[in-house]
DNA sequence: GCCTTATGTTGATCTGCGTCAAAGCCCGGC
DNA sequence: GCCGGGCTTTGACGCAGATCAACATAAGGC
């Protein structure tokens, strides 16, 4: 699995990701003392929900293994995701005590976490924790945007490749392939209707998609989950993007 | 106009709007002292681009007075704005050189502006910067996120409520009127077009729903731009938020 | 004044995707 | 083994919004 990987690719820091991925980019010795005592670790099974927006939000941390969702609803039932929580991704916000959105896990779930108050004391002790807290909601903006002309301008086929090239090139760098020059293969972490609620569609018109993108060559399924690409460039093209495509988380 | 208003509404800080709204909250005065140095302005005529995507960006700034938008485009002249930028919000991203969207002046538009290394610098040496930036950046991420529900899975209708909710809503704060029980007026700063950009639809679907919206007295208009709202409340019914709904840019 | 250009409105028609419905597949429980 | 429930696929049909097109209005420039 993706995830479990994603943990041993800069183990100098230790086990916990938050370490060197999220916050101590540059892992300077006083912060990560401090750090470690205030962590602590949560668990949570495939469909669970982590967080329900409006909720009181005591803690941020961040994803050590698993996937989850970020998303948003209407009284009606519209749902729309918001963001897609992969390994050392942070969640919650410094500042703020309730949650805006719904966290789910959509596959079993381990979170390092930290009391929010005490976290954000560190945070004004420690400069460059809030730089690089910054540059991570940066990336996450950059992401957000880059979802906002998939949502709004993208064909039904188009926002299926998009998510497709995404996840792909997520799996890709956690796993720490190069751009290798061959098929990729990869498990589709997310329900057809997840999909939908990523992509502003119907999960009739994912599976319909899907099922066209199959029948012309752009992508091989094995079951209803295991994907190849055989050619990255031809989903690429498929998606709309222009040439080596953007940032999207 | 609501731009000239939004600078005087916090004067203690000077005339630039950096200094308090945008990375100063506190005011201290070193920094104050040193932004000051490196500070200069810049104005845009409207319609004028201000960066084009893929430019060198060897500064970061504020906006001063005015409106400019940020927008992405596909090959093909799709395009999806992705932000609104109206007084007091920040443009540029500390450590990175080259832009990822267009930048483009709605009205005429002055600029205050910083040199990007010597902002970084200054960044690095003064902590409450940073945390400053990062909460605006988090602000901004929460807009874009309710922005993707409207994208994702509004009708047009709703997307057109949404819109001019928002631009009640902000017009409103920067004026300084509270939440005034009575009707609301206001001049819309976009083109049906952009308005079209903005929300993922055509301008002629813009056209007809906001002619729809006025056949059904959810709004009044005078000429093609000056709104005005009998009925909020009415107006945040139509666009399916829930009562006093999001906090969208 | 008239001509041009940018902007906005409205109508007629087409189509992509949503909606409703039925059925297939796979896994876990009994 | 059989049954039930979650997930997925596929079909038929309708509609919201795109597309194409004509025209209206307002602001400059001369």
């Amino acid at each position: 699995m993706l995830n479990e990987r994603s943990l041993s690719v800069a183990p100098d820091c230790g086990d916990c990701p938050i370490r060197h991925r999220a916050v101590c980019a540059r892992c300077e010795s006083d912060e990560l003392e401090r750090l470690e005592q205030i962590k602590y670790y949560r668990k949570f099974e495939a469909g669970q929900s982590i967080i329900w927006a409006g909720d009181r939000m005591d803690f941020v941390g961040s994803v050590v293994s698993g996937i989850a969702t970020l998303s948003q609803a209407m009284e009606d039932g519209r749902t729309q995701m918001v963001g897609l929580l992969l390994p050392s991704d942070f969640v919650g916000r410094p500042g703020r005590n309730t949650a805006a959105y719904d966290v789910v896990a959509t596959t079993d779930v381990v979170m390092c976490c930290f009391r929010r108050s005490p976290f954000e004391d560190l945070m004004t002790r420690t400069p460059h924790i809030a730089q690089r807290l910054l540059e991570m909601t940066l990336d996450e903006l950059d992401a957000a945007r880059e979802w906002m002309l998939v949502l709004g301008r993208k064909t039904a086929r188009e926002k299926i490749a998009s998510l497709l090239s995404i996840i792909a090139r997520r799996d890709a760098t956690l796993n720490k392939r190069g751009a290798a020059a061959g098929p990729i293969v990869f498990d589709l972490p997310l329900t057809r209707e997840a999909m939908a609620d990523y992509l502003g569609l119907t999960l009739e018109t994912v599976s319909r998609q899907i099922s066209a993108l199959k029948k012309d060559g752009v992508i091989h399924l094995e079951g209803k989950r295991h994907v190849t690409v055989p050619d990255m460039s031809r989903l690429m093209d498929e998606a709309g993007d222009d040439a080596d495509g953007g940032l999207l988380v």
